[in-house]
DNA sequence: AACGCTATCAACCGCTCTCGC
DNA sequence: AGCGAGAGCGGTTGATAGCGT
């Protein structure tokens, strides 16, 4: 069958109450990652696709909802400032918050460029965010781009200046008033595995 | 009360990545 | 090595709630 067919033939839009419970039941019974089976025997015209994205944001156990805290409010922006859009990197270091959560909350509250629209009322947000450097800004990274046009002496630059950050960031991070995930421990320590997935993405990896 | 505007966020789309053959 | 299918990711859209006039 075409995809357009397909495509035709599966519902969209909101997700009803008892189409969550179908959804989790099935999940629970087939296991989480086979979403095309998921789709199919479900019964629920659902792609693999919503499925997906509906168990990942809000039926997972362990999810966390509502108003980000302060210090996930300052996680978020410094992780941006190391990762850039890689919304699923820093969401692995938000316990219980999803990458389309962490990405929203970007988009609306953080994001210079869409915030400005409204900046009457982040106005108050804004002024609370700057308390967390004694400058009352956050700090910038030095880029590639600005360090030097000579590329490896630029990237050893940018990389010490990052771990430099990182290690004064893991000192300074409050303990998480969130609790524990077997699955997903809070790590205030940025390590290797964080770091190398930054730095082995193609924009890094020719540099090295 | 009615209308228009804005902010928010759930969901979709299209692309990339990964894995099995 | 090349291909196809499925999963995952990030950007974007659209519905709607809330607020101001």
């Amino acid at each position: 069958m075409k995809d357009k067919e397909v495509k035709t033939r599966m519902k969209r839009g909101f997700w009803k109450p008892e189409e969550d419970l179908i959804l989790k039941n099935c999940v629970e019974t087939h296991g989480e990652g086979n979403w095309a089976t998921i789709s199919e025997k479900s019964g629920l015209m659902r792609s693999g696709k919503s499925c997906r994205l509906r168990w990942k944001n809000y039926l997972r156990p362990n999810i966390k909802r509502g108003m980000m805290s302060e210090d996930e409010k300052d996680l978020i922006i410094r992780l941006h400032k190391l990762l850039g859009n890689r919304w699923s990197l820093i969401a692995g270091r938000l316990p219980g918050r999803t990458d389309n959560e962490v990405k929203n909350f970007w988009n609306t509250h953080l994001n210079n460029k869409r915030s400005c629209r409204s900046k009457k009322k982040h106005v108050k947000f804004e002024e609370a965010n700057n308390t967390h450097s004694p400058q009352g800004k956050i700090q910038e990274y030095p880029t590639v781009e600005t360090v030097s046009n000579n590329k490896e002496v630029a990237t050893k630059t940018v990389l010490d200046s990052w771990i430099e950050e990182m290690q004064d960031f893991n000192c300074s991070l409050p303990s998480p008033n969130v609790p524990f995930l077997e699955d997903e421990p809070f790590i205030p320590i940025l390590d290797d595995i964080l770091l190398l997935e930054a730095f082995t993405r193609n924009e890094i990896q020719p540099f090295l």
